[in-house]
DNA sequence: AGCACGCCGACT
DNA sequence: GTCGGCGTGCTC
């Protein structure tokens, strides 16, 4: 008899380790384990969750044993086979353990662990009752496992540890004692699954069973509640639940019974749709959204004429069937969405679906209320304020077809849906794409490879595109697409620099002579305030107050970045270190360099005071995490914020028609981070705050407060001035082969003792010289790392740089651990972790 | 990650 | 001796 085929699987353990690891399939699962099959397997001393990547039919060499995996999940649907190859490829490419992409990609709800069960053999009953020869201690082990049923998990048996000393009572049981008891036969282990997983919830849908004919509605003549119980489900994409109906409609399960008697309809049981998700901000629908009960598609309006080119130009990319990537150049409040709705429509009428990704959708209801009043409950949404349980129900909606269009931040990437026909991403420069734990990947680009492999499109859409897809737009990879206009008369806001050099700024207000007199007659014609603190970088902000020139490195013109405890100014990417000077190196005046400190907090303190009669609110990480975002953003919304100081947060995407005045109180902060983004990130920061003024009826204004008017970053803010910041930086990034004129990924190394992490941080620089040199790589480093200590260890880095991706990749290889001396073997204590196309220097 | 093994100092 | 702490390495 031959050997049956496919005897061992290869499978992604669901944790944090390199590569795949083979196991025997047992006979009573040949054939049923299948690529992308969930199963329960053996790992060292306990069972643990993953996914088969490949099923083989011999041992792999190298290999003498395999052991068997303890289960199939048969209740879990198998891993769908695209996304599992782009698992692999996330796996690869950001050179990830396989089992924690997989991890990234599943919702809560499908992970499963197992627990390692200690039991009383018969032979370990019959000894503690016989009062055989046990020592005192085998005796107690037995007697506490007899005490809790004959059964316990190791991990509460061990547990308590310190047995509380000379005090009698359940005393802690150590391991290596139940392992001699094992091995004696008088006790066993066994693997069990942890509580029953989470299921997917259903409810009972109405579904549309075939095409709806004029004969069929002429039929319905004189039912009249059928026919609107027909038009209802047919408005809501051809199935609602009944409860949903049923809210419009009191009776109508008694019309959708007579429906489906003339077998125009049947109901089925489907996974349950969320409802009333997007309370948040309490801002208007628009009227076109009912949020709690049956999502009624509202009717497109009609498009600009550059919208509607934008259109025609991706309908020509979807015609083609076959992979396309579009950047969607629009400025703010130019109708980029709507151009995504239509496009979305056009995908689900080909019978296919969709993904939309946004930078955070907790900051942005009303995005979320439009998609839900266009497209009904065929939107799923995946907010990170869902519950585990929520999450899965909206992920079951996707993976059975109930919803066709996924909303969602990063990890709606890896939305379930079949047949995808397009992937959009909105406002794609922004940083929130780039998974900065874990997994570092970075959902725009995971976004443009699933769209390549499933053969969809891709288009990408921002007010301030990336240079990175800006410079592929221009290169001819992704089709530019642009939305030059406002549709409405709602022209851009003016924008006035105030130089802080000449304007001395209030102490805690941060506000100068002229910003200030604008808020006042704002408030006079009551209107509403934005104020935009770009805090990050604040308490290291070390500038010259006579040119506002912040401190560079020589060697990698980054800023660079105080350290109160030296009273050194230190590169956080060569890691050189100077004085902070007394004469400023650019303008050569003395005594001016200063350093500035100020949070929100303060500022928003201050303002309030100034402006006793305002009503003022305060929008940053530290007042809004997650659920508190939404009364805040209501409150602006229903005008009863006049003045709303905040952070980045306040620069997203909101549309307040009340605001008419947007103030920035010190543009340059970013600009003197340690990162080579810092200018790029500022002109983003600056246009995208801008855009906050002036989306009603009335026309808007902006003043920005400088310190460096002139720098490329805020000058073409202020002008409104895209083409002009990107061919300015586009030429600095070629001078110095930064992205896109290279590739850059980071190597951080922490470790708990600061000696050991700097010795392993330069043994591995040392080590890798060679082939780095052999590959064309710079080595940049290692130095610390700007946020030098993180929860008790310190941190190093070191970045890399090449012209070309694989030498670069080649090289990273050797940074870990591996089969020869190549590669590098750091101490046990110390973590070198990579990060491939960084985001973030921190 | 988690778990056991092994080597150390502190206590019966 | 014996216990438990913690550092180190492995899991098909």
């Amino acid at each position: 008899m031959p050997a049956p085929a496919t005897a061992f699987a290869d499978v992604a353990v669901q944790l944090p380790v390199a590569g795949t690891y083979c196991y025997e399939i047992p006979a009573r699962l040949r054939g049923r384990v299948t690529r992308g099959a969930r199963v329960m397997v053996p790992f060292g001393h306990r069972g643990v969750a993953g996914v088969v990547v490949g099923l083989l039919d011999t041992i792999p060499a190298g290999l003498d044993t395999a052991r068997p995996l303890d289960a199939l999940l048969a209740d879990e649907d198998p891993i769908p086979a695209d996304l599992l190859e782009l698992c692999l490829w996330i796996s690869s490419y950001y050179e990830a353990p396989p089992g924690e992409a997989l991890r990234a990609a599943l919702p809560v709800g499908a992970q499963v662990s197992a627990q390692k069960i200690v039991e009383l053999t018969p032979a370990g009953e019959q000894a503690l009752s016989a009062g055989g020869a046990l020592s005192r201690r085998d005796r107690d082990v037995l007697g506490v496992l007899a005490q809790a049923g004959g059964a316990a998990p190791q991990r509460a048996l061990v547990k308590p540890g310190k047995a509380p000393r000379g005090t009698s009572g359940p005393r802690g049981v150590r391991a290596r004692d139940i392992a001699e008891l094992v091995e004696a036969g008088l006790l066993r282990y066994r693997r069990e699954m942890d509580q029953a997983r989470v299921k997917a919830r259903t409810e009972r849908t109405a579904v549309i069973a075939r095409a709806i004919t004029d004969d069929d509605r002429a039929g319905l003549a004189r039912a009249p509640k059928q026919l609107a119980a027909l038009t209802a489900l047919e408005r809501a994409g051809g199935a609602a639940s009944v409860a949903a109906l049923r809210q419009h409609e009191p009776n109508i399960a008694a019309h959708l019974r007579a429906l489906a008697r003339a077998e125009l309809i049947h109901f089925e049981q489907r996974p349950r749709a969320l409802t009333g998700l997007i309370t948040g901000s309490g801002a208007d629908n628009g009227g076109n959204g009912d949020m709690n009960g049956v999502h009624a598609p509202s009717a497109p309006p009609v498009l600009s004429e550059a919208q509607a080119q934008a259109l025609t130009a991706i309908q020509a990319l979807l015609a083609d069937e076959r992979f396309g990537a579009a950047l969607l150049y629009g400025i703010t409040g130019s109708g980029k969405t709507e151009v995504y709705l239509h496009a979305i429509a056009d995908v689900l009428a080909a019978g296919k679906s969709a993904i939309v990704l946004v930078p955070e959708i907790s900051l942005t209801p009303q995005l979320a209320a439009r998609f839900r009043a266009r497209f009904g409950d065929q939107v799923a949404i995946l907010h990170s304020a869902l519950s585990n349980r929520q999450r899965f129900d909206e992920w079951q909606r996707l993976r059975t077809g109930a919803a066709r269009i996924a909303l969602g931040a990063r990890s709606a990437v890896f939305a379930p849906v079949a047949n995808l026909g397009i992937i959009v991403v909105d406002e794609e420069h922004d940083s929130s794409f780039k998974q900065e734990e874990g997994v570092r990947y970075h959902g725009r680009d995971v976004a443009l490879v699933r769209a390549q492999r499933a053969g969809a499109v891709c288009l990408l859409g921002s007010a301030t595109p990336s240079l990175e897809s800006y410079f592929a737009a221009e290169s001819g990879r992704y089709k530019l697409l642009a939305l030059p206009e406002r549709p409405t008369p709602k022209p851009l806001p003016e924008i006035r620099l105030i130089d802080l050099r000449v304007h001395q700024p209030e102490r805690d207000a941060m506000l100068t002579a002229p910003l200030a007199q604008a808020i006042e007659e704002t408030l006079a014609r009551d209107e509403q305030v934005i104020l935009f603190l770009n805090r990050r970088g604040f308490d290291t902000f070390v500038l010259c107050v006579a040119c506002g020139q912040p401190l560079h490195c020589h060697q990698c013109s980054v800023s660079l970045t105080y350290h109160r405890g030296r009273d050194l100014l230190i590169c956080h990417y060569c890691g050189s270190q100077r004085r902070v000077p007394d004469r400023c190196p650019s303008c050569f005046a003395t005594g001016r360099i200063v350093r500035r400190g100020l949070g929100t907090e303060k500022v928003a303190a201050a303002v309030a005071e100034r402006f006793a009669s305002a009503r003022v609110d305060r929008l940053d990480r530290d007042v809004a995490s997650g659920p508190q975002i939404g009364p805040i953003l209501g409150r602006m919304a229903r005008r009863e914020t006049d003045i709303l100081v905040g952070t980045q947060m306040v620069t997203k995407g909101h549309d307040f028609p009340g605001v008419t005045l947007v103030g920035v109180l010190c543009a340059d902060t970013g600009l003197s981070l340690p990162d080579f983004r810092a200018s790029e990130r500022t002109f983003q920061l600056l246009t995208q705050v801008a855009g906050r003024a002036g989306r009603g009826d009335r026309a808007g204004q902006v003043l920005i407060q400088s310190y460096r008017p002139d720098s490329v970053a805020v000058s073409a803010a202020a002008k409104h001035d895209y083409a002009g910041f990107y061919r300015a930086e586009r030429a600095a990034r070629q001078e110095t082969e930064f992205p896109p004129y290279g590739y850059l990924a980071a190597v951080r190394i922490d470790g708990r003792y600061i000696d050991q992490v700097i010795d392993t941080a330069n043994a591995l620089a040392a080590h890798i010289r060679p082939h780095a040199q052999a590959l064309s790589v710079d080595i940049m480093g290692p130095s610390e790392a700007p946020l030098a200590k993180l929860k008790g260890r310190t941190r190093w880095h070191m970045w890399l740089r090449a012209k070309e991706r694989k030498p670069l990749r080649q090289l990273l290889r050797l940074t870990q651990r591996g089969p020869d001396d190549a590669h590098f073997q750091p101490p046990a204590d110390v973590r070198v972790s990579l990060d491939v196309d960084p985001v973030s220097a921190l």
